[in-house]
Formats: structure tokens, sequence, C-alpha cells
DNA sequence: TTGATATCATTTGCATACGAATGAATTTGA
DNA sequence: TCAAATTCATTCGTATGCAAATGATATCAA
């Protein structure tokens, strides 16, 4: 191409540059979901290497119950983010495992109430400080206050 | 209880204090990776909002392909954190819908190459500019220069 | 060269995750 | 009060996500 030769192209590109600057290049790894959803990936797995025998719904669900007490399936599955059909399949193996146990609402008739059994209640004040270590090694990239500042930002795109 | 009456569980109660402010106390609303978690489910949702007929993991894989051009599954599943079971499923959609493609590489007989059709690279790039509203839309609850930082810090926890 | 390893892909089994449909029970409002 | 709307729970279908086992092929090393 010669020196002062401008194609119909070029004068595109340029065009293109000017208005959108990466409009020929998105970058999949750069994208913020493609990170959270590695950077969610990455804690499951530390989860799993510290607790083999829960996932962390499983543990997020007996932590909710052992802090505020029998709830309905409903309302414990909004306290940890969890539509219905999902925390359903969740308390059923956490019951199938004899750490929580449900019984009927008296007046309510609609509601199931989930309690933690003894055995549940054991298991998760022996893993909370086990998960404590897990926060930890998952922010163990962050100096600490990277690390605050991270959480501040993370909890106000949640 | 009396004014100067300390119990022994008074004093246990201290001594936890001291050492390990909130041993009794564990706010599973203030782990990484329960917010992880939620911030990644409210990536989701948006992404459905705004491309209902996709879901991030399979634009993943065409925006990747119309990155990189042609690649073996295993190795694409590399490039965007899938492995080898996961990523099977994806394109085998992918590929039941036409938006991809798949051939035996001739001189590695293990190799299955997946290429976009032309549907395929015609779907991506229609959607490109949407998926960059909806990075957009995630990132929104934040100012631009906390979007930055939140950035930076995600990437080195990921 | 060949036996041990490693890689690529598939399959199975299990566990979230969620939309949509359904049914039972409760609450609301005209 | 009673019909409509809402809430609680279940079920079904579809889609990740990963561990483990398997089989085919390729590579490495003695």
């Amino acid at each position: 191409m010669g020196r002062t030769a401008v194609s119909a192209e070029d004068i595109k590109l340029k065009l293109v540059e000017a208005e959108e600057p990466d409009e020929n290049d998105y970058r999949l790894q750069e994208q913020v979901g493609f990170i959270l959803r590695k950077a969610h990936q990455r804690h499951v797995s530390i989860f799993a290497a510290h607790i083999a025998d829960l996932t962390p719904p499983q543990f997020a669900a007996l932590a909710k119950l052992h802090d505020v007490g029998e709830t309905s399936q409903n309302q414990l599955g909004s306290l940890i983010a969890m539509d219905a059909a999902t925390v359903k399949g969740v308390i059923d193996r956490l019951k199938a495992r004899g750490l929580v146990e449900l019984s009927k609402h008296e007046v309510d008739k609609r509601r199931l109430l989930v309690n933690l059994t003894a055995e549940g209640r054991k298991a998760v004040e022996r893993l909370i400080p086990i998960a404590r270590e897990i926060t930890e090694e998952t922010l163990a990239p962050l100096s600490s206050k990277e690390a605050a500042i991270f959480m501040r930002l993370l909890a106000k795109l949640a």
C-alpha cells in the first residue's frame, strides 16, 4: 500500500476507532461476569479442600439455621439466596444425612419448618472455624487493605 | 444477678472475646464466598434479561471461538475455564443449534476440533455489543473508579 | 521398540440453579 | 363473606460444574 493511499476500509476503521475504541475486540477475559464465574469456581474449590463432606450451599443452610433457629423452608431459602426449588434439594439432602429435621407449622399448614438436629448443630459449630479459614484463604491473594476494599465493593455489587 | 457477681460463664465469655472477637458469631452474609455466589447470581440474571437464548457459558464459548478460531474441545475448555465434562455439554448444545460445527483433527485422532458456523459467527457479532451492556449493567452499582479498582482486585482473586 | 505416562474425549453420578406449572392453604378486598 | 390474589411448597425440565472411571491415541524413556 502506498504511503498516501487511503482506502475506504481505512476510513471505516478510523471512524470506528474514534467512536468505539474496541468495537472489534471483545475481551472475554476482562468481562466482570467471566471473572466473577472464575472467582466463584476458585472459592468452591478452596471450600471443598477444607470441607469435603458439605457443599457451600449446604453449609450456608446449616450456618443460617444455627444463626436464626427454626424457619420455614422458603424463608430459609430467601435468607441464603436460594429459590424454592433449589433450597428444597439442599434441605432434602441435609435431612437424609440427619443434620436437619422437618416439621409442619401448626397454624399455617402450608409451611414446612426446618430445624438443626443435635448432630447438625455439632457439625456447624465444628465447621465455623474452618469456614473462617476458607474465607481467609479465598482472600489470600489480596492484602488486608485490598481485601477490605474488595469486600465493600463486592457487597455493593451483590 | 448481683452487681458484683461474676460467674464462670462471664469469665469464659470475656476470655473468648479477648482472643477471638467473634468466635460465637459467624456472619454468613459477610463471607466472601457467600457474596461471590450472590454477585454471580445477579450477573447471570442480568445476562438472561439481555440475552434470553444463550447462557453465559455458551456465549463465552462462542466469543472465544470468534477470538481464536478453530480449537480442540478441551483447549477451548481451558480457555474459558471449563473442565472437559462441562465443555462437552456446552458444545453439544451449541452444535445442536447450528452455532458450531465439529470435525476430527487429521493428525491427532484424539482431538475434536470446534469451529463457528456462519450462523454462529453472525450470532456472536450481533451479541458482542449487548454483552458490553451486560458488563456495564453488572458494574452499574459502582462508580467508574470503584469499578476499575474492583476489576483489578477481582482479577487478582480469580 | 516397547512399556509407562500423558492427553483428549466421553460417560456416569451427584449437586446447585432457575423458569414454569401445579396444588394446597392463606390472606385480601370488594 | 367469598372470589381473587398471594404465599408455600413440590415437581419437571434444562443447564452448568466437577469428580471419577474408561477408552482411544500419542508421547516419552529406558
